[in-house]
DNA sequence: CCGATACTTAAGTGAATACCTAAGTGTTTG
DNA sequence: CAAACACTTAGGTATTCACTTAAGTATCGG
């Protein structure tokens, strides 16, 4: 379980709306702070500090350029996210189809 | 966004190790309050806090059979938090890619 | 029917969150 | 060079979170 910490903060970060939003933006092209902000009804400091939390989690990553910081989306991390879903609801699915099977051959598949 | 609701307590429950662990554990098939807590070196109290959240999102459905509860994992939410993420990463690298195709068409294939 | 089992309820605590306002620090622009 | 701009830092508050212990409440097994 190697990967635990940063699934941890991933899915931590992505539990916040305001903190989608952003991604959700971030998905369609770079972007700056005020552009993040733009349409979130909250102060300045709290976009930046939603920010935080999503570069902690390694999903956003930003550099600054005169005045203006640029944020991008990572792929990474929300592949390891995909993926441990992926892989549960895997498990469970074959489980409820196995268990599907089952009850069509105790039954009969048109009951 | 009609589905926001569901996404936050989805993501908010997967945020945390312990409640990853029990989703883990219910994948391979449902258990018991008990055997939910076994591997968690916690209270039972905790434990069952742990599970109200896994069951406010709808991650989990449990039912009580005399004294002992079985819980088992709902695929629904799994897949919703999923697709929210394959859309975004797809965006994302969709994007990327074409983002490469650029590079390569300025400065040729094999730098 | 009595003790063990499997939770369940209640109440409390310390740390983390999600905001805020106010006052900075560098960068550009007129 | 002064004002506007794009953040950045500092500090404060109210709520939520992740636990804890202690004391219940229904089963079930002998």
């Amino acid at each position: 379980m190697a990967t635990a910490p940063t699934l941890d903060s991933a899915f931590q970060a992505l539990a916040d709306p305001s903190r989608r939003s952003m991604v959700t933006r971030l998905s369609r092209g770079p972007a700056s702070v005020s552009e993040l902000a733009a349409p979130l009804e909250m102060s300045l400091p709290a976009v930046v500090q939603h920010l935080d939390v999503l570069q902690k989690s390694g999903l956003v990553r930003s550099e600054k350029v005169g005045r203006v910081r640029t944020c991008r989306l990572e792929p990474a991390p929300l592949r390891a996210v995909e993926g441990w879903i992926a892989e549960h609801r895997a498990d469970l699915e074959s489980r409820l189809d196995r268990l599907g099977d089952v009850l069509d051959a105790t039954f009969g598949r048109d009951g």
